[in-house]
DNA sequence: TATTAGATAAAA
DNA sequence: TTTATCTAATAT
């Protein structure tokens, strides 16, 4: 399988690449152990010019500096001060956008992740949340600005999805963001089971 | 005067 | 629980 390249984090529609995402397999490695597993939710982060993300006005800190770099690195915060959340930088420097990777399809290492994540339960509860995902995919705010062309972390390129397949809503979570939280931001694979929540928007 | 460290407050 | 911001201390 081959990596996604570094050009293709930094086309100039964080939405385009939102969607483009889907369906392409982020695999991590840690300690020798690979896990991979197919990305079937993702929501876009406009930057600046979005009230539901951290770098909205530009506001840079420590925790998202790393979104005003090249397109193609890892963004990884906490929310609620217990879920991790994955996030693919994208876009040229200086341009804080980012997609957020809200649930995945386990490809490989299903019992690694069953095992980090300490929930038998080989339900659609593995990975099909933002926190739970990154749990099973051993990802951590230390992996913030992590190359997505390195070795720990990085996407591969699969089987594009149909546009027909995919399918676009608001995105959740970012109520705060007020009339930026009614953007059609949010894509996901169509009647994909492990997608988060329900399908019927 | 600048940089670093510690402490306190806020968050999502 | 992490992260941000402010205040203080120490070095420059």
């Amino acid at each position: 399988m081959q990596k996604l390249k570094p050009s293709f984090y930094r086309q100039p529609d964080v939405l385009q690449v939102a969607k483009s995402l889907l369906g392409q397999h982020l695999v991590t490695i840690v300690n020798g152990q690979r896990t991979a597993g197919m990305i079937v939710e993702t929501e876009a982060y406009a930057g600046a010019t979005d009230r539901a993300s951290h770098a909205y006005g530009n506001r840079r800190t420590k925790r998202t500096g790393v979104m005003f770099d090249e397109g193609g690195v890892a963004y990884v915060y906490l929310c609620y001060g217990i879920h991790y959340l994955f996030n693919v930088v994208t876009n040229v420097q200086d341009i804080p956008h980012a997609v957020l990777v809200r649930a995945l399809q386990p490809i490989e290492g299903i019992d690694i992740m069953l095992a980090r994540t300490r929930k038998p339960a080989l339900q659609y509860s593995l990975t099909n949340g933002p926190g739970s995902l990154c749990k099973a995919m051993h990802i951590t705010t230390a992996d913030t600005g992590l190359s997505l062309t390195g070795d720990k972390i990085f996407i591969e390129k699969a089987t594009p999805i149909k546009a027909q397949d995919i399918m676009a809503g608001t995105r959740v979570g970012v109520a705060y963001a007020q009339e930026d939280a009614r953007l059609p931001y949010r894509f996901w694979i169509k009647g994909n089971p492990w997608v988060s929540k329900g399908k019927g928007l």
